[in-house]
RNA sequence: GGCUCGAUGGCAGAGUGGUGAUGCAGGGGACUGCAAAUCCCCGUACGUCGGUUCAAUUCCGGCUCGAGCCUCCA
């Protein structure tokens, strides 16, 4: 298995620190707000990294931790006059409730940073006490010209990082790339009590709390949205390399590509967010799902509605296979070799996609009972890897478009559908028509094949 | 301004130093009462200018354009 990493800028192939355990984290979200499309593209993608990886190794430990602590959420707390936890909890839910509509398995470990706090405490301690973090002012930052390796990640030299800085230096710091471990909090504020007074963590140290509480010194896979890189991934492996006297934090750095709209990045300044839920009223999550597996996961990926019209296609191709295919018992085939030799190139979905395409044609020109067995059971087992194609294809195909679409029930569709076969015994073709011309002006499209009528919702 | 990454047919999107993945759309045919679905056939795509090479879309360099980071951000 090949996969890029972003610290040596080329693919490398991968192999555990431990085959009987592979760790991974992956930056989860902070919950303030409703998670938008963008975020759910490292949730996916790295949700199929675990399948693979599972497929190949006994244990995988993936953890993804959710930010319950950040100014953000004080500011939506205090605009709503209530505590952290109500805005916290109501997000984590939502968060949740996303990602299941997309298929996303849960990590095995969703660490809280609030659950955390005494860990936290105790890694800027050991910082303070190497020398590589320092308090000041009720803050502790961490001293950056102490880790020479600062900037290998994302490739910036220190002083041209510096020299370009937009933001004002706060006195207390002994060199301008200096951040934050800890912060004091106000009486107002939310905060925790610390050697260095109430307060609150920074931002990036919970990250290398967390892993090292659960992962250990060093994880094999470390990923996120490409915006990590810096500076939030490089502060990451700053402090657990400082914490862990020079060990390595993370062995292979993965980062998914951007999601834009109309070829502009998403983001509330600019005011093109798509939340998740609204997609999902006008679409199946697996078509969400499939949409954002369409391109490499490291390539940008523009999004926009005849993207999801074109992933809602493919799946009608797909489904339409197996469900022509009929009742035929699957057998206990596996997905081809070419299929997991594209995931495990570095996880390429286009060309993963592109193999059970074929598998769908090959199932479709199967006449042999036992040819489509083994077909059949390869797509599941395939499609499965994707997280794809779990359905029985006669739920897919009478499902309505998304949550808020409507059309007419089962039963007038049923009743419809009998008028006209009764038409079309009667050789009324004209009548026949007449009614499927109405069902597809409703949504609905009739199908006559050798079994009888069929329909879908379109 | 500095850094990183891209530019493939009507659209989306892999890949490769020398036989044009895959899906959608489009054209032709088979099948069908007609459709739909399905199957078969059909496209001289690799931003631009140079270089290396017997051969470049694929390697190298310039240019143009695009995305991202340098500030909270998936």
């Amino acid at each position: 298995m090949q996969l890029h990493n972003t610290l040596s800028g080329r693919k490398e192939d991968f192999a555990p620190l431990n085959p009987e355990r592979v760790t991974m984290y992956v930056c989860g979200p902070t919950v303030y707000s409703f998670a938008h499309i963008g975020n759910a593209r490292p949730a996916v993608v790295f949700d199929v990294l675990a399948r693979v990886l599972r497929r190949r190794y006994p244990r995988v430990d993936y953890t993804r931790n959710i930010t319950d602590i950040d100014d953000k959420i004080n500011a939506a707390a205090a605009k709503e006059g209530v505590a952290i936890k109500v805005i916290t909890e109501r997000y984590t839910d939502i968060y949740h409730e996303d990602l299941d509509a997309l298929g996303v398995a849960r990590p095995t470990y969703e660490p809280k940073v609030t659950e955390h706090l005494a860990h936290i405490i105790s890694m800027v301690e050991r910082l303070i006490a190497n020398g590589s973090a320092y308090a000041a002012e009720g803050h502790v930052l961490f001293n950056v010209t102490s880790y020479a390796g600062y900037g290998e990640l994302s490739k910036r030299d220190r002083r041209e990082m510096i020299a370009g800085a937009r933001v004002e230096v706060a006195p207390y710091k002994k060199d301008p790339g200096d951040f934050v471990l800890w912060k004091p909090s106000t009486p107002d504020q939310p905060g925790w009590e610390s050697p260095w007074g109430r307060g609150r963590p920074g931002w990036h140290i919970e990250c290398s709390a967390m892993a090292e509480a659960l992962l250990g010194d060093t994880i094999d896979i470390h990923g996120g949205g490409h915006d990590l890189v810096f500076p939030h991934h490089e502060n990451e492996r700053a402090q657990s390399t400082a914490a862990h006297d020079g060990k390595t934090f993370a062995r292979y750095w993965l980062h998914n590509g951007f999601l834009t709209m109309d070829s502009e990045k998403m983001s509330k300044s600019v005011g093109n967010v798509l939340l998740i839920r609204e997609i999902l009223k006008a679409a199946p999550g697996e078509a969400v799902r499939l949409a954002l597996l369409t391109g490499h996961y490291r390539q940008p990926l523009d999004w926009n509605d005849e993207a999801l019209a074109d992933a809602r296609r493919k799946l009608d191709r797909l489904y339409g296979a197996l469900r022509d295919a009929g009742d035929v018992a699957a057998s206990d085939a596996k997905a081809p070799d070419a299929f997991i030799a594209a995931l495990e190139d570095d996880i390429n979905t286009p060309a993963a996609l592109a193999e059970l395409f074929e598998l769908a044609r090959a199932l479709n020109k199967a006449s042999d009972a036992a040819e489509k067995a083994t077909l059949v059971a390869q797509i599941k087992d395939a499609g499965a890897l994707l997280g794809l194609l779990q359905q029985n294809p006669g739920e897919w195909f009478s499902q309505s478009s998304g949550t808020a679409s409507e059309g007419p029930s089962e039963t007038e569709i049923e009743a419809a559908l009998a008028a006209r076969i009764a038409a079309k015994t009667a050789k009324d073709y004209k009548e026949a028509d007449r009614i499927r011309d109405d069902l597809k002006a409703r949504g609905v499209l009739v199908e006559d094949s050798k079994d009888g009528q069929r329909w879908r919702r379109l």
